[in-house]
RNA sequence: GGGUCGCUAGCUCAGCGGUAGAGCAUUCGGCUUUUAACCGAUUGGUCCCGGGUUCGAAUCCCGGGCGACCCA
């Protein structure tokens, strides 16, 4: 391209006025890209050979000199974070997936560099922006003040951005907009990209885990006629050619559990589920859990499975069990303490619900232990869950697993081998937050359909979050299900354990959020 | 669902009844060892939205939106 072209051209960019509002700042921006097409460079290129990334170019030339320089070529491609100029030497920051290198500039080696373009240095001054992606070819050295560097000698623009990136100081901080356009986010706060790296191997872990346990993951319906398998509130969509409403699914229970009569010993899904309730910093719409279930084995198995699944994960992309949570010490060396729920609540509010023989005499003394809103507690069973909740959950930093559930908040289990109007349950919690939920599995079919018909009732009577009876549920228990212990893991919250998070939007990539109101 | 706080330039923030500001980014110029580069110049606004009070509202009042935190 002659030289009074390119000239032409940036005279026509400078002309207009200075600009900085958004439109003018992707116009200029847009006007580049017109300027690159000029010089024979598609701003929107279709491959770059990479022989590196950033992190392993500091890796292996962490020993180089300062000033010294190796003769190793190299190719690298990523995102321009920074850019400073100093004459005829300029100084980007590039950023890949890995991390960042700096890329030292030399106007005399990139017009060595690159024949066909002579005025090749002052191109990357005029038509390359913070946030263009760069392909560059080089050697590394290392500079005076001692930062790793590749010295450029070719590179091509291969993408252009139309957009500002936020304050290269300041970064991008308001909440709703990193959430809102998380791109951003990961490209300017790589705490972001570490955690989604994070879960990624986290869920890898355990997939690994239970693979070499022998247990299989198979995928079963999201879209059901029926909701089952959890107290929630479903989505509702709509089925045209059927002309019936589907139910998203609100747990993977009920399907996982056919499976094991029809003969698969250890299964497990790891996958969404979706509960239309409110979303706070522990809660998003949709969520992601791993059921475990295992054949011939009781919720005692199902303990230990927990702790070598969290305990495996911890170790395989943490490397400790000893870790910290919003500044506490938390300690996942198992084995974890176990208690009962009827010992913890004697232990938190001097109540011992062994001794109560009538709702009546439990209520009172739950009042007076200083527990309110328990007038809708209608069995005793209820009213110690109620005061678990209230006074003990929050006190469940350290792992617990909280044993021996009323039967009257858990229908699928199965009744206590020795304690009368318990099930065989254990919830696990962590930092005073429910974890884990598993049990022996209910495999009696008769007694399965009175506590479905209950259920059922208390559907009828406008419960939202209770449900109707899967009879097909039924009808494969009746077949015959062998004894089982199943097991239920938040995966977010684990993820938000194991990752520091306070919140459940910064452990999943794309949180449900209101849209912005357009008027 | 309730309470508290926040929303001002692309980003981070100040201004709190009297002509809308700063830093960074943008645009232009200078500089061959910078790294929040620096130096000089320059530009940029639906002050979240809608009402109201007022001679005058980013600012005070009411309603709404979105978010954060706490509570239920």
């Amino acid at each position: 391209m002659p030289r009074d072209s390119h000239s032409e051209t940036t005279r026509q960019g400078s002309q207009s006025e200075p600009q900085s509002t958004l439109e003018e700042i992707r116009a200029t921006r847009l006007e580049k890209a017109e300027q690159l097409k000029q010089i024979g460079q598609n701003p929107y290129a279709y491959r770059w050979d990479i022989t590196h990334h950033a992190a392993d170019l500091q890796a292996k030339f962490a020993d180089l000199p300062n000033e010294a320089e190796d003769p190793t070529e190299v190719a690298i491609a990523g995102r321009i974070r920074t850019r400073r100029f100093s004459g005829k030497l300029a100084f980007f920051d590039l950023q890949d997936e890995t991390g960042k290198i700096q890329l030292f500039l030399d106007k005399k080696r990139i017009e060595e560099g690159m024949a066909t373009d002579p005025d090749a240095f002052s191109h990357l001054a005029k038509l390359t922006d913070v946030g263009d992606i760069l392909g560059v070819r080089g050697t590394l050295k290392r500079t005076k003040k001692g930062e790793l560097s590749v010295n450029v000698s070719e590179y091509a623009v291969l993408t252009k951005s139309l957009l500002p990136l936020p304050d290269k100081w300041h970064g991008l901080t308001d909440i709703a907009k990193r959430y809102r356009q998380r791109y951003v986010d990961l490209i300017v706060n790589p705490e972001v990209r570490e955690t989604f790296r994070r879960r990624a191997l986290i869920t890898a872990s355990i997939r690994r885990y239970l693979d070499q346990q022998g247990f299989i993951e198979i995928e079963t319906p999201v879209l059901q006629s029926e909701a089952g398998g959890a107290e929630a509130r479903p989505f509702i969509t709509y089925h045209n050619t059927l002309e019936m409403n589907l139910y998203l699914r609100i747990a993977t229970e009920l399907h996982l559990k056919r499976l094991i009569v029809g003969g698969f010993e250890k299964v497990f899904e790891l996958g969404r589920i979706f509960r239309n309730e409110g979303i706070s910093t522990r809660h998003n719409p949709e969520f992601t859990t791993i059921e475990v279930y295992q054949a011939y084995a009781d919720y005692h198995d199902m303990m230990q499975l927990t702790e070598a699944i969290v305990t495996t994960a911890a170790e395989d992309v943490l490397g400790t069990l000893k870790i910290t949570y919003q500044d506490q010490p938390i300690d996942l060396t198992p084995p974890w303490r176990r208690v009962t729920m009827h010992d913890l609540v004697k232990e938190k509010t001097g109540v011992d619900f062994a001794e109560f023989q009538t709702l009546e005499e439990a209520k009172t003394a739950t009042t007076r232990a200083g527990m309110r809103d328990i007038d809708e507690c209608e069995s005793i069973g209820k009213l110690l869950n109620e005061a678990f909740e209230q006074k003990v959950e929050e006190t469940l930093i350290q792992p617990t697993f909280v044993l021996d559930y009323p039967v009257e908040i858990s229908p699928l289990a199965k009744p206590h081998r020795s304690k009368p109007g318990l099930v065989e349950r254990f919830e696990l919690f962590v930092v005073g937050r429910e974890t884990a939920n598993s049990f022996s599995e209910l495999t009696d079919p008769i007694e399965q359909r009175q506590r479905l018909e209950a259920q059922a009732d208390r559907k009828a009577a406008g419960d939202l979050e209770a449900h109707g009876v899967d009879e097909d549920f039924l009808t494969a228990l009746e077949y015959g299900m062998p004894p089982t212990g199943g097991l239920g893991i938040g995966i977010d919250r684990l993820i938000m354990l194991l990752t520091d998070c306070a919140s459940i939007r910064d452990a999943i990539a794309f949180p449900l959020l209101k849209p912005e109101d357009k008027d």
